[in-house]
Parts: structure tokens; sequence; C-alpha cells
DNA sequence: GCCATACCTGGAACCGGTTTCAGCTGGGGC
DNA sequence: GCCCCAGCTGAAACCGGTTCCAGGTATGGC
């Protein structure tokens, strides 16, 4: 209560309050031992009655680091990086760490987060999600002392948690194949732009490669891509329904997307599972709800192990530049059946 | 490219490599105009040859500030913080400030943020969230200069951005009494902790003014409270609808809880909305493709509008604890109809 | 009783910037 | 030709901590 109110006490103030020097204070202040019973007493009372609170930058500054970890997602677009970003909270809430938050929702707002990571004494690390990051950012970090770690992107350089979206692909497929469908379309997403990481286009390398090992003549006009969303998605499914021989199943690359997708059959009176299947990708908290059929990806649990890799690289542990590949799971709900 | 991998370099560096002093740097850095032109040049010359990145830590040290915001919120629990924060990041994003996002799943670690916040030098100004900060650490935060603005909360000695929550049940509720609807029941969510705002008290306290108005008496057993959660509204509807008299409406506190009410309608094979209507709050992303009726409030708007009020804060302009209230819009869909 | 040792302690350098302040230079006015 | 002033510039103080290092004091062993 002896605050001064605009003037906070600084830790030479306590100092002299408590008759001792600085270096003690500090000392206590950080829990070292050997500082005698006594004159810790006294200056954990200068420290009471000054209402003193240490400057966490002034301590950063001579420590040289930030505590602080930098997230950098495209952050609005949809709800499986919210979940990533849940996952990293969770991880880095139980370590000293800080988490900066930067959305990049444009190329030019992407260029300038990696541009500030850059800066020397930002960030302490930084979690790169569902982006990669150009090379000469990546060597600035490096030369910045930044450590990296890519979460749902992968580069040679840096450590990165990843899904298989080639396989995650195929098994979605081949899922749907064992059921019985052969007239089976993929809609994907395409890349707002060049930073994206691109796991769509792998996952139709998986859905082609289901199609060529059972033989099913792959069909031009049965994959489409589209913005990532769910009007976006809509619309596409409305033109694959509307073809003269059209699909039995649809196969979107996310969840979002495969809702758009059973927005545009329920418009068009086309009832789901009975005369179309549905399968999505991520398993998202609205997809059990609606009993979507969907490929599941641990996305809460790819932000945690990131942060986790992460945190590990801050400790000392060597930053390995290894892949971490996450498991896949079909999580098999009411969007699906064999074809009439 | 002459950079020297592990130590970055330093102002002095720069200021002996292009035979000027640090102060003169320092004015080129920050765009100052009293430098003649040669010596402009010659800095930044120096700047490039020795990849100097000034460190903002050292910086913010010298400035006695941060140019963190923080902000803590219930982030985890569901969507509508989310969508605040995506207002927030929004906002911030145009400014030179970084966002250090807290999340407080429990309230120890809601006290944990809080403390953190009070200590100097940690941010400069803070956001909370649906959050209701003990006075102590209200009166923390002012000690230690840090300017505080609440979202979707209210205090006295601060500025806050809201909603009328009663006029908002009340909306909700006399609408269904329009319709024609005498058995409206009502799901609020119960507190997880003494912190949380407490926005459904606000709304089951309109539900009852509506009713008491159209003279329609209040049954206690239409009125029912449980966690935040689409499962636990989800039975707590599923013993609603299986009263002797059961309702013909259902008011949900937030537009999740309503989902958890379709979902319990569906199990039970009552017909939405023939035979039970249903409105929600908030208008999150999934109500309009559920075509869920709901009372919408601006929750983007929220976290911009924060962020606002705290950045005026910052430049210094008044921080007046003055409150500011968003509007509300009943948004109709097709979960609502006149009782049969 | 003496010395080596362990334990405390404080002064001062350091982290890497910003800013004050005084000094120097050069041009314009008379 | 002289003086005044404006425009540049750099040395040094400062932001508020941490830590190295040297010095002082008890304690224990012999």
């Amino acid at each position: 209560m002896e605050a001064v109110p605009g003037s906070s006490a600084r830790i030479a103030d306590v100092a002299a309050f408590a008759g001792v020097g600085v270096a003690t204070v500090s000392r206590v202040l950080n829990g070292r031992a050997n500082v005698a019973a006594g004159t810790r007493d006294r200056v954990l009372e200068a420290i009471k009655a000054l209402d003193y609170r240490p400057s966490a930058i002034a301590r950063n500054l001579s420590l040289q680091r930030t505590m602080v970890v930098g997230v950098v997602t495209p952050f609005l677009t949809n709800p499986s990086p919210i979940e990533r970003v849940r996952g990293i909270v969770t991880a880095l809430g139980e370590s000293p760490y800080d988490l900066a938050l930067f959305d990049v929702e444009s190329a030019e707002r992407q260029r300038r987060a990696f541009r500030m990571f850059g800066d020397a004494h930002r960030t302490d690390g930084i979690l790169i999600v569902s982006l990669v990051p150009p090379a000469e950012e990546i060597a600035r970090l490096a030369s910045a002392g930044v450590a990296a770690v890519l979460v749902d992107a992968r580069h040679d350089a840096l450590p990165s948690v990843v899904i298989d979206d080639v396989e995650g692909g195929a098994i979605a497929t081949r899922y749907l194949i064992e059921l019985g469908h052969r007239r089976i379309a993929f809609i994907g997403d395409k890349p707002v732009d060049a930073f994206r990481f691109h796991s769509s286009r792998d996952r139709t390398v998986g859905y082609e490669l289901a199609l060529t090992q059972a033989n099913i003549p792959l069909r031009t006009e049965y994959v489409r891509a589209g913005t990532h969303s769910r009007h976006v998605a809509r619309s596409i499914a409305e033109e694959l329904l509307r073809l003269p021989e059209r699909p039995t199943a649809i196969f979107a690359a996310s969840d979002t997307q495969a809702l758009g997708v059973l927005e545009a059959a329920r418009g068009l009176g086309i009832a789901v599972p009975d005369q179309l299947s549905v399968v999505g990708f991520d398993d998202i908290e609205i997809a059990s709800f609606m009993g979507l059929t969907t490929v599941r990806q641990p996305l809460f649990e790819s932000g945690r192990r990131g942060a986790e890799l992460l945190l590990q690289a801050l400790a000392g542990n060597r930053p390995a530049a290894h892949v971490e590949t996450l498991p896949l799971d079909l999580v098999v709900r009411g969007t699906t059946r064999p074809p009439a």
C-alpha cells in the first residue's frame, strides 16, 4: 500500500530499502540458495512494503530472451487451425512461455509476420501452422537464432508435425470403393496464395491412387477445387450433382467443404446417404453433430505436439529436423452407405 | 551476407562500421529528419552489410513499453470467444501491437493470468473477455499502469463492450410469445467459477420479464441451467421434453446449447419446428447452416471494438470507464413457428 | 591457535537500445 | 569580415534487470 501510483519501484529501491545490494535482491527474486535467511526476510519485506514487481522486459533483455513463442497461422479461415492453436495454447500454458498470436489472412500480412519474427529478440521460438515460409525467411530465422517448428507443413530444415495426406485421401476413397461406389467425386481446395501449405493437393493424389489401384478410371469432371469455404463447396457440389452421370459419392478435402456438399444435396432434394454418400476430412467438432463420416486427423494433438517440440528445442535439445507423422482414422458415421 | 551466425550485430557495431555515433544510427532507424543524407546512406549501408536487426526488447526497455496487448479469455469452451478473439486479432493486426493470448480454462489459470498481467512491463494493455477480474487484480493493473478493457463483461472502473443480455432474453421470449407459444422453457448455463461473467443470468431475467409482461405465469420446471455444452443441454432438453406438459418452445442461452436441444428433439422423434420451436443466442457460424432461429450478437465486432478502445487508451486518450452497448438482432430462420 | 574453506555479499559491468545535451560546422545577414 | 543561428553529430546517462568477481566473515579441521 506504499505504492506510488505511476512510478513503480525498481530493484535498486528495494535494495536501498532493505539495506542490501541489488545483486542480493536479484538472488532472492530468483530463489537462489546462497542468501542468509535473515537477509532474505529483509528483502522480502522490502518487496512487500514497496509493492515491487520486477520488470519482465528488463529481465529478459538481461537474459537475452523474450519468453515468447510466436504462432503464425491462417486463423480466420476455418475451424481446423483454431483447434491446432488450442493444442498449442494448452501445451504452452504449462510452460513459462507466453504465446504471441499472428494471424495471416493475406500474403502481405504473412510476409510481414515472417519479417517480424526474423527480427532479433521478438520471440524465442515460432510455430508455423499450415504455412510454409519462403526460404529466405527460414534463413533469417536461423541467423536470428529463432527456433522454429512447422505444424501441418513440411520443410527439410525444420522439425515438422504432419499427417500423411496422400494416405488420408486414399483412406477415404478406398472406403467408398469398398462400399461399392464407382462414381466418386472429389472436392479439394485451391491455394489462396503461394505460401499456404497444400495438403489438399496430396489428398487428391491419394484419391487418384486409390481409384487407380481399384482399376477405376479417373474422370476429370469429377475432380474439382475451390476456395476452402462451405459456400464455394456447395456450388461446386451442385454442379457435380447436376452432371448427366452424377457421382454416387463425394469426398471433400475438409469437413467444412463436406458441409457445403450436404447443403447442396439438401437443396437439390438428394437424400444422404441413400442417394449420395459424403465423406469429409478433419473431424471438426460439428462433424459428429452432423453425423458426418470423415477422416479424422488429430488437430488439437498436432498443435500440442508442435509446441512440445518447440519447447524441447528451446530447452537446448537439438532442434532436429525430424518429421513427426500423426495417425489418421476413418470415422464412419451416417453420411455413407453402399450405392443404391 | 556478412552475418556472423549466432552473434548478431548490435547498434554499436553498425555505428563503428559506418564511422558514426550510436545516436545517429538510432536516429536513422527511427526515421528522424535531422540526419544528413550522406550520413544516412552510410548508416543504411552498414546496416545492410552487417545484416543488422534491432533488438525489439532492448528498444522496448528503453522506451518503457512492451508493444504487447494481452488477451485473457476462456478460449477453449465454445465458438463465441473465438469469434471475439478474431475481432481483436483483426483490429490489432493493423496496429503496431503484438497480441499475447492467455487461455483460462480453470480458475487457477485465471488467477495466474491476472497476476501475470499485474507484473510490470509484461503488456501495455489487456483485453479481458467474458471474465470479470477480482477487485484486487484491477487495482494491481491500475498501479502497474496497465490499461484494461472488458469485452462481454462489465466493471465500474473499466471501459466495457457489452450487449444488453436482459433485453436479449426478452427479445427471444417475446418473439415466441408473439408466435402464440405459452409453454416456453429456458435453458441457461451454470457459472463454471466465480470469475466468469454471467450473461446467462441476465438472459434468464429477460425471459422472465417477457413472460410476466405477457401475463404468462412462470413455471419453475421450465427453467433449467447446466454447463455450457451441447451434450449437457441435450440431456436437459430431453428432460424438458419428457415433462407431462412439455413445452412447445425452448429458448437456449446460446446456440451451442440450442444445438443440443435440436439433437434431443431429433432423438425423441419430435419435429422441429412443427412440434417444437427452438431459439438460440449468439448466431455463431453453424447457426445459419442449421437454419437456427437465434438472437444475433456482434461477436466479432465486440472484439474489434474492445481492441479499438484499448488502442485509444494506449494512445493516451483517457481510458474513460464508459460502457459501449452493441445492438442485438433477432434472426428468424427455420426452427420456429406458431405452436400446433 | 591458525589456516583453509565455504558461505554471503555488494560493486560494477553488461544486455542493446533511446535521448539529452553540448559542441562543432557552415551559411546568411549586415 | 564578423556574428548568429540552424542543422548535424557523438558522448554519456538511462531504462531495470543479471551476474562475474573480489572481499569479508564465520566455521571446521588439525
